[in-house]
DNA sequence: CCATGATACTTGCTCAAGCAAGGAACTGTT
DNA sequence: AACAGTTCCTTGCTTGAGCAAGTATCATGG
């Protein structure tokens, strides 16, 4: 460990402030090129795909509003209007939950489904080309344990995390 | 090497699907996380200190709107609005390009050098928190060259890239 | 059983960002 | 020199997302 007592407050290192840039770069691009590759080859946004995945693979293909907002990481406002736009092509169906009549479920259609089914060789290749194309060689599991722990793991309100 | 034969089209493996989905998980909270950071603390967006700082390190702390759209990866409309927000705070100011009557200039005033310097120390602290903190004991360089590949350089339209 | 508070969502509002179209200035060709 | 094509930037329009406030249902205490 070559740096002994690093201050917190002083400036980032060299590596540390190309790590920063970097990732402040890919955060911002990747979203951007997932997202442009779905839709113009399947006419899909990104948000939408990661709703429709992530219902295919709930019990019974269906999901709380609540669960969907925290598994997509958006807010549930935002959920809701996602949700009202695939119901709106009949993507997903909406349904009364039957133990707590406030809750909602979203639930997959068969629709929404092909429609899924169309959207992932497309969204397969352009991960692929994005991102594994260039791990090729790297330590996959290590990089990804480290990005998990920015992630937060997901749980309670990340903004007030910690 | 473990798979000699990989199929383009085949699923991910089980790494490979964890990252990708980790990954995607980053892309998708971090920038929240350090917009968010930045917003309550010393009420800016992570775009306009963006802005400020890449103006902060750019000879005569000025750019042209397409070279800050290019280094913020933002729209050049996206600019605009961005510019005047940050010209209507008195924070940057523009100026015509002399040797290309088309052009402008964004210029850091004082003030948004004086601005920039007064959030640094809050970036600082978020960026070690949630980033740097998270990666100790990794090979921060070789990740940054595994991630530099993602963000395309940044050269031409990236959308189009490749 | 009623009141108070918490939870699950929705709706109104605002805002940042992108696209497409427009205007102004530059470049190249004839 | 004039026109066509390109480049640089702005503006109109639309959209997706978040926050705050509202509504309906659940849970709890008296």
């Amino acid at each position: 460990m070559p740096q002994v007592t690093e201050q917190r407050d002083e400036p980032l290192n060299a590596d540390e402030e190309r790590l920063v840039r970097t990732l402040g770069r890919v955060m911002i691009v990747l979203p951007k090129l997932l997202d442009h590759d779905l839709r113009e080859r399947v006419a899909i946004s990104l948000t939408e795909y990661s709703i429709l995945m992530h219902l295919s693979e709930a019990p019974e293909r269906r999901m709380r509003m609540n669960e969907l907002a925290g598994a997509s990481d958006l807010s549930l406002s935002g959920m809701t209007r996602a949700v009202a736009r695939l119901e709106s092509e009949g993507l997903v169906k909406r349904d009364r939950c039957e133990e707590d009549g406030r809750g909602w479920f979203a639930t997959l259609t068969p629709a929404g489904l092909r429609r899924l089914e169309d959207a992932y060789p497309t969204h397969l290749w352009s991960t692929r080309r994005r991102i594994i194309d260039h791990f090729a060689g790297s330590d996959l599991a290590g990089l990804t344990e480290a990005l998990d722990r920015i992630g937060c793991g997901g749980e309670t309100d990340p903004l007030v995390a910690r």
